[in-house]
RNA sequence: GGAGGGGUGGUUGAGUGGUUGAAAACAGCGGUCUUGAAAACCGCCGCGCCGCCAGGUGCCGAGGGUUCGAAUCCCUCCCCCUCCGCCA
């Protein structure tokens, strides 16, 4: 959410950040108009209790000393009907501004690329150089086929399309770069980890920005009026929802599925596993002054990165421009890795400055050097996403006999398993 | 799921209709004293909103209600604790 203020005093900024989005700004308009009028009702509001709270005291110093106040009493009641009154028309007011906030996105900042959609992002840097095949690169599925790792039939039997089955070495694979990169990011980036739920409540959605605009894409449970997590950024950023953080910066990491429902993207990318409804991910989240939160979304990035070259993977990293990046972000960088097979760039990573866009709506503070609450910036980058990176090992790692050499720095992790191998025939 | 108890400021903890936004203590901040520190003493010390200021207003788990007036009474909901039941 945007400080009122802000759209208040610094109207034409906030309408540019908006058009830069390719956004309509009537929306703007409609705020501003109802901010006047909440500011309106509650001087008129304020001042009727005012007066309420005066005679109320006289009333009860004059029942003490034994006077009649029935008179007085009588007209007073007319006054608390009047407040009540203003107060739901307040109330009114005020729950048409906040619908209208929560729809307004972050302000992208200044320095981003501005275009109406990815053709506009900025390549910042490729990293490593594409292996050169001495055959013909197999896709992921032809890969997996070959190794058994995957059962797409049966996991449509269990579930549906979008919930893959991995198996044997191929699980045993994506368990250790789960525990690859939890190390990396709690024993050398200094993050703490954390095992968060992986269902959580509406208010912990809005906190984030998910909600209200994403709600058909993620999975619901009515009973209980609870959300599955889409990525373990809403339950980890939500863990300081309405609190005020001791010390900052506070880096956090977790490892958890993630499911989205991804309505309207059926048949799109649904070959394999790179567009699923529920998949693993390790994700960083950072809760940092506001001051340095630029150069703390660059290490950020640095520490998503530091997988994928110790992994000796070939990745770029991407500058999202203002018509790409998500609803709450100000400013976010991509990280992809090749797919050889296909000759395209998939996204493993999304590392994003919110600025105080979610701490505002989640209400996140630390004490400023004067002692008095301020909101935190806050930030998140995957740690990274596992099918993709699977995909990418299996794909850039794949050798012509069908199996796949594992990086080195997983092969601890694998009991010092050095390949994956073809299933027997 | 059933029965009972409880949610007050950074913490502990008073407060059952009227000068209570809230006693007291601790913690914290500033000062006096001291070579320095401690102790002692003095003062300050919640958050939001409206307002140029003065000031006003709201907040005692959340939301409603009663009343001239609610932390205090009533209703609904949430959470925590104890016991019972169920259970990985």
């Amino acid at each position: 959410m945007l400080d009122i203020k802000r759209i208040r005093e610094n109207t034409e900024e906030v309408r540019n950040g908006l058009v830069r989005r390719g956004m309509d700004t009537a929306c703007l308009e409609k705020i501003l108009a109802a901010d006047i009028e909440r500011r309106a009702l509650i001087a008129k509001a304020d001042e009727l209790k005012q007066k309420r709270n005066a005679v109320s005291k006289e009333i009860g110093q004059a029942k003490r000393e034994g006077k009649d106040t029935f008179a007085i009493q009588t007209s007073m009641r007319v006054l608390g009907e009047t407040i009540t009154l203003c107060d739901n028309l307040l109330a009114n007011v005020e729950e048409r501004l906040r619908t209208a906030m929560l729809a307004v996105p972050n302000v992208p900042c200044p320095t981003i690329p501005t275009g109406p959609d990815a053709s506009a992002n900025r390549v910042v840097r490729v990293v490593g150089t594409p292996r050169t095949f001495s055959f013909k690169p197999l896709d992921h599925v032809a890969i997996g086929e070959k190794l058994g790792i995957f059962d797409f039939p049966r996991a449509v039997k269990l579930t549906g399309p979008g919930f893959p089955i991995l198996l044997g070495q191929g699980s045993r694979l994506q368990r250790a770069l789960i525990q690859y990169m939890l190390d990396l990011h709690t024993q050398k980036q200094g993050y703490t980890e954390m095992i968060p739920p992986y269902v959580v409540n509406t208010a912990s959605m809005v906190g984030t920005g998910q909600l209200p605009k994403m709600a058909e894409d993620m999975y619901h449970c009515n009973a209980d009026d609870y959300w599955l997590v889409p990525t373990a950024e809403v339950p980890v950023t939500n863990y300081y929802r309405n609190d005020i953080i001791e010390k900052l910066p506070v880096y956090l990491t977790a490892y958890t599925p993630c499911f989205r429902r991804e309505a309207g993207s059926a048949g799109k990318d649904t070959r394999g596993i790179l567009r699923v409804h529920q998949f693993d991910k390790v994700e960083m989240v950072k809760f940092v002054e506001p001051e340095t939160s630029y150069d703390e979304l660059e290490s950020l990035v640095a520490n998503a990165e530091e997988i994928l070259q110790n992994l000796n993977l070939h990745y770029r990293v991407i500058e999202l421009c203002s018509g790409d990046i998500s609803f709450s972000a100000a400013k976010c960088y991509d990280i992809e890795l090749y797919s050889p097979a296909t000759d395209s760039w998939l996204e493993v990573s999304s590392c994003s400055n919110f600025e105080d866009f979610q701490a505002r709506r989640a209400n996140i503070r630390y004490r400023g050097p004067d002692g008095k609450p301020r909101l935190v910036h806050t930030l998140n980058g995957s740690g990274v996403a596992l099918p993709r990176l699977m995909i990418a090992i299996l794909e850039q790692c794949q050798q012509e006999d069908g199996s796949v050499l594992i990086p080195e720095v997983i092969r601890p992790y694998l009991g010092g398993t050095e390949r994956l191998l073809p299933k027997a025939k």
